[in-house]
DNA sequence: CTGTTAGCGCGTTCAG
DNA sequence: CTGAACGCGCTAACAG
C-alpha cells in the first residue's frame, strides 16, 4: 500500500514553476523576490496537495535537523522534569525545533548513541554524559547543553543539612535510594551530605539504602531504628525516598518530624500530599528557562557549547521536618 | 569548526572497494556473496576511521527510518508507563530500532505533527490520536500502533465499582483529576462507574474533581463530604488523584477505609507507601508486551495496523479500600 | 527583479 | 564485486 509521496517537484510541475521556485515560496527565502501571485499559487497548490518537505531530504541537504534530543538516563521521569522539559519543548515548537526525549540508560552496551539516528540540532543531558558519548557527539559536531548536574545535588545535601541543624538535630543520615540509575546522583548528594555536616562540626551522617517497597522499607528502617538514638534527621536522596521513609516510620508508630524529621528533594505533586506533607528541597526551574532556552538556540545555531544553566535549590518547609 | 563527516564513499576508497560493497558489508545484506576478507577489511576501515552511516540520507533512500516515536499527550509520564516503554524501547533496540519520546499535548495548533520532522517507521500512540492526525500519518504511510485505549479506563470503573461494591459500598463517587490533559481519559472512566453503577442497581454515583493542591482537595472534600452520608466509596481515576483524596481525608480526621474507602488506579510505585497503603488497579503490563512488540515490528515491516493490545487490569487489595 | 538549470549531500540497489 | 541511477530538497550560478 506504497502511497507515493509528494514531492516538491509535484507542487513545481503543477503550479508551473521550478522546483527552486517552490523551495524559496516554502522557505520565505529573503534573499529571493518572488511575485505575490506566483507565491500564492504555489502555495496554494502545495496545500491542496498536502505538500509537507521531506525532513531526511533537508537533512540530508543542510546537514543538520530541526530536532533536540534530550537523553534522560533514568528508569522513570521525575514530574518536575517532566514539567520543565514540557515547557521548553512548546517554546522550541515555537522556534520550528522539535523536542524528543530518548529514556533509558545507554552506555555499557555496544548500541551506537541514538543521536546517530536521529541527527540532531542539539543534545539535552543532565551532566551523566559519558566521555565516549561526549566525544562521539563532538565528532559529528553535535553540541551539547546541560540541563543540570551533580553539583546542584552537592548543594541539596547542604540545604538539607542546613535545615535540619537549624530544626536543632544533631544525629543526621542520608538516604539512598537502591535504583541503580541514580547511584551517580546519589553519591554526589551524599558526598555533599557528609561535607555539611563536617561543616557544622556535627558527626559523620549515617548512610542508609532504603528499598522502594514498603516491607522492605520497613525492615531496613526497623535495624536502624534500633542501632540509632533519637531524634534523627533523615536527608533523602528525593522524595520517593522520602515516601519510602515516611512509610516506614508510619510503620513504626514512630512521630514525624518529633522523633525523626524527614526532608526530601525535588519536591513532586505529591509531596504536599505526604502523611504529613513533605519538607523537602525544590529547584527553582522557571527563573532559567529562559536561559536554557537561549543555550539550545545559540548551540543550534553556531554550535556553542555553554556552561550549565545554574538552578538554585530552596527548602520548602512543610510538615515533615 | 566543520568536522567533515566520514562518509561510505570514504571507507570504500581506503579500502580499496566500491560504495556499494561497503553498504552491503555493513548491512549485511543476505543477497550479496562478500568474500570474508573483503568484509574483514571493510569493518577494519570503517571502524578506524570511526564511520557511522547517515541517517538523513539512509532514511531518504529506503523511504523509512528506524525509529519509532511514541506520542505521550500528557504534562507528566505515568511511572508504569516510563518503565513499560522502556523496557520496550530496549527490545527495540535490539531490533535496531530507536524509540523516542514526544511528551505534549498537540493539535490545535498549527505547528506540524513531530512525526513530519522525524519520519518514523511506526507512531505509538495511547488510542488518543485525533482523526486529523490519523489522516496526517496515513497520508504518509506511517502506520499507528495502539498502546492503550479508553477501553481499558471503561474497565477500570467496573473492576473498581465490583471490588467495593463487595465490600459493602453502596454509595459510589467518581473522583476525576483536574488536569486538562487527561478528561478524555476521565470521561471514559466516569462513564464505566457510571455503567457498572447501574448494572448493580445502585444509585448513579457522584462526580467529584479534585485539585492536586493539598488545601485545594481539603476544601473540596469538605463541602463534599457535609452533604454526603457514610460510608462512602470513592472510586479515584488514578493514584495521584487517590493520594489527594487520602491527604484531605486525613486534614478531616475521616478513617479510611472504615468511613470512607478509596480506591486508585495504576499501581504507581508510590502507591504503596500511601498512609495507609493504596488499594488500587494494575494493568499487568508484562503479558502483552511481546504483543506490543510484535505489533510494532510487523507495522514497521509492512505497514500493518494491528488492533489494541489488551491490557487486562487487575485489583490490587491493600488497605484503603 | 523573477525565475531556471544543475549539482550536491550520502547511502541503497539494480543491472551488469 | 562494480558502475551508475536514484530518493528529495537546497542553493549557487545564470538567463530572461
Amino acid at each position: 500500500v506504497a502511497k507515493k509521496r509528494v514531492t516538491s517537484a509535484d507542487v513545481a510541475r503543477l503550479s508551473g514553476v521550478s522546483q527552486a521556485t517552490v523551495s524559496y515560496v516554502m522557505n520565505d527565502d529573503p534573499r529571493q523576490s518572488i511575485s505575490p501571485e506566483t507565491k500564492q499559487r504555489v502555495l496554494e497548490v502545495a496545500a491542496a496537495l498536502g505538500y509537507e518537505p521531506s525532513a531526511a531530504a533537508r537533512t540530508l541537504r543542510s546537514g543538520t535537523s530541526r530536532l533536540v534530543l534530550v537523553v534522560l538516563q533514568f528508569e522513570q521521569v521525575d514530574p518536575n522534569i517532566a514539567l520543565t522539559l514540557n515547557a521548553l519543548g512548546r517554546e522550541l515548537t515555537s522556534h520550528g525545533y522539535t523536542l524528543v526525549w530518548h529514556v533509558g540508560r545507554l552506555g555499557a552496551l555496544r548500541e551506537p548513541h541514538p543521536s546517530a539516528t536521529l541527527t540532531p540540532a542539539v543534545v539535552l543531558t543532565f551532566g551523566d554524559t559519558l566521555p565516549q558519548t561526549e566525544r562521539f557527539l563532538a565528532r559529528f559536531g553535535v553540541p551539547i547543553v546541560s540541563l543540570g548536574t551533580g553539583e546542584g545535588r552537592g548543594r541539596v545535601g547542604a540545604l538539607q543539612v542546613g535545615y535540619l541543624f537549624e530544626r536543632g538535630l544533631r544525629q543526621l543520615v542520608f538516604v539512598a535510594p537502591e535504583r541503580p540509575d541514580l547511584q551517580g546522583f546519589a553519591l554526589s548528594h551524599g558526598e555533599g551530605v557528609r561535607a555539611a555536616c563536617a561543616e557544622r562540626g556535627l558527626e559523620p551522617p549515617r548512610f542508609l539504602t532504603l528499598p522502594m517497597a514498603r516491607e522492605g522499607a520497613r525492615e531496613a528502617l526497623k535495624g536502624f531504628l534500633e542501632v540509632h538514638p533519637r531524634p534523627l534527621g533523615l536527608c533523602c536522596y528525593n522524595d520517593e525516598v522520602a515516601f519510602a521513609a515516611l512509610a516506614g516510620l508510619a510503620d513504626h508508630r514512630v512521630r514525624v518530624p518529633e522523633d525523626v524529621a524527614v526532608i526530601g528533594c525535588d519536591d513532586i505533586p505529591l509531596a504536599q500530599l505526604a502523611q504529613p506533607p513533605l519538607t523537602t528541597v525544590a529547584f527553582a526551574g522557571e527563573a532559567s528557562r529562559a536561559l536554557v532556552l537561549e543555550n539550545i538556540l545559540a548551540a543550534a545555531r553556531d554550535g556553542a557549547v555553554q556552561p550549565a544553566a545554574d538552578v538554585p535549590p530552596a527548602v520548602v518547609v512543610r510538615g515533615s521536618a
